[in-house]
DNA sequence: TTAAACTCTCAGATTACGTCA
DNA sequence: TTTGACGTAATCTGAGAGTTT
C-alpha cells in the first residue's frame, strides 16, 4: 500500500463521480451510469445544505495536513476514455447481468448484488423502505440459511450472497440481529467497490446525503454501508496521521535531547574555563547570552576577557562560586543581551 | 421568541468477522 | 488443521448542530 501525504486542504469540486465512470470503464470493461441528481452537488438544500456547510466548516478547521492513502496506482486518464457505454443503473441493471463465473470482480459484485437493488428500488433511499420488518428483506431469511450451509470453497460467493441479502435489510441504527434475529455477519467489499470508495474519498472525505445515495446506488450498496465506510476511512486516516505525527515528535525529542546534551557539555566547559579566570567580571555584558526561560548562561562568544587576563593570578578570596556570581551579575544585564529566538518547531506537515 | 423534542451526522471506542501466515 | 495477528465492516454511545413543534 502506498502512503502519500498531501499538504493543504484546498476545497475541490466533487468530481469523483465523473471520474468513476472512466475508472470503472477502464477496469471493468463497462460504464456505469450515474444515478439521478448525482451531479448537482449542493442541490440538496433545505435541511441538508446546512449540514453540508457544516461538513465544510469542519474540514476547514482541521489542520492543513491531509493524509491520502492510495491503495492503487491510478492509470493515466488518457487510457480510460475509450468506448464508454451509456448505462443506467436504475433502469437497466437487470439487463447487464454479469456472466456467471466471471472473474471480473466488479461484474461479479453487480451480479450478486442485483437482488438487493431489486429490493432497494422500492424506496427513495432504500433505508426507509427496508427498515420495516414487513419489508421484502425478511423474505430472504430462508435463502440466507441456505447460503450459510455452503462449503468453504464457496466462501466468497456465499459471502457475496449474504451481502446481497443483507443489502436489502434494515439499515437503521438498530442491529440486524435485533431486526432479523440473525447475528451480524461481516461482509467484505469487493476490490472495485473499495477502489471506487477510495477514489471518492480522495475527492471529499465527507459525504452529503445526495452523494451518499449516488455512491450507494452506483456501488450497489446500502447508503448506510457507504456512510460507515467513510466513517471508518476517516478514522483510519486519522490514525495514520497520528502515527506520522508521533514519529515526527519522537524525532524532534531525540534532536532536542541531543542538543541539550551538547549545550550542557558546553556549559560545563565554560564554567571550567571561567574558574581559571578570576577577572571574568570584566567580560563585556554583550558577550553573554542568557536563556530567558531557564536563566542560565548558555554560551559566550568572545575570548577577549579570558585571553586578556590569563597572566593575572587570582587571590583566593576572589575564587568564590564563579558560576553563581556569573549568573547574579548577568541577570541585571539581561536587557542588553541578545534574547534567544523563540523555538521554532515545524509541524510534521512541514517536515513531510 | 424560546425551549424542548426530534433528526442527522460525526468521532471514538469497541466488537466481530474474514483472511492470511 | 489450528491459531494468532491483522484489517476492516459494523455497532454502540455521546455530542453537536439544525429543524420542527
Amino acid at each position: 500500500m502506498e502512503l502519500a501525504l498531501s499538504l493543504g486542504d484546498t476545497p475541490k469540486p466533487f468530481t469523483f463521480l465523473d471520474k468513476a465512470q472512466k475508472m470503472v470503464n477502464r477496469d471493468l470493461g463497462f460504464c456505469m451510469g450515474l444515478g439521478k441528481g448525482a451531479a448537482d452537488r449542493g442541490g440538496d438544500h433545505q435541511s441538508r445544505n446546512s449540514r453540508e456547510s457544516d461538513g465544510e466548516r469542519r474540514g476547514s478547521s482541521d489542520p492543513p495536513v491531509q493524509l491520502d492513502l492510495l491503495p492503487f496506482s491510478p492509470v493515466p486518464r488518457s487510457q480510460t476514455s475509450s468506448s464508454q457505454l451509456s448505462f443506467s443503473w436504475l433502469t437497466q441493471h437487470l439487463t447487464v447481468a454479469a456472466e456467471p463465473g466471471s472473474s471480473n470482480g466488479f461484474t461479479r459484485a453487480v451480479d450478486v448484488n442485483r437482488r438487493s437493488l431489486g429490493v432497494d428500488k422500492g424506496g427513495e433511499e432504500g433505508t426507509t423502505a427496508l427498515s420495516s420488518p414487513n419489508s421484502a428483506a425478511s423474505s430472504f431469511q430462508m435463502d440466507f440459511s441456505i447460503y450459510r450451509s455452503g462449503s468453504r470453497s464457496n466462501k466468497r460467493s456465499e459471502n457475496e450472497a449474504e451481502n446481497d441479502i443483507r443489502g436489502g435489510m434494515a439499515s437503521s441504527r438498530a442491529s440486524d440481529e435485533d431486526e432479523n434475529g440473525m447475528a451480524r455477519k461481516k461482509l467484505r467489499l469487493t476490490k472495485e467497490q473499495s477502489a471506487f470508495l477510495e477514489e471518492s474519498f480522495k475527492e471529499h472525505n465527507t459525504l452529503n446525503p445526495k452523494q451518499k445515495l449516488a455512491l450507494a446506488k452506483q456501488l450497489n450498496l446500502r447508503p448506510r454501508q457507504v456512510e460507515v465506510w467513510f466513517q471508518n476511512r476517516r478514522a483510519r486516516t486519522k490514525l495514520k496521521q497520528t502515527e506520522v505525527d508521533c514519529e515526527y515528535l519522537k524525532r524532534c525529542c531525540e534532536t532536542l535531547t541531543e542538543e541539550n546534551r551538547r549545550l550542557q557539555k558546553e556549559l560545563q566547559e565554560l564554567r571550567a574555563l571561567k574558574s581559571s579566570q578570576p577577572f571574568y567580571m570584566q567580560l563585556p555584558a554583550t558577550t553573554l547570552t542568557m536563556c530567558p526561560s531557564c536563566e542560565r548562561v548558555a554560551s559566550t562568544s568572545t575570548s577577549t576577557a579570558a585571553t586578556a587576563n590569563t597572566n593575572v593570578t587570582s587571590p583566593p578570596a576572589a575564587t568564590a562560586d564563579i558560576a553563581n556570581t556569573t549568573l547574579s551579575l548577568a541577570k541585571p544585564r539581561l536587557t542588553q543581551m541578545v534574547p534567544f529566538p523563540p523555538l521554532q518547531v515545524q509541524g510534521p506537515q512541514a517536515a513531510l
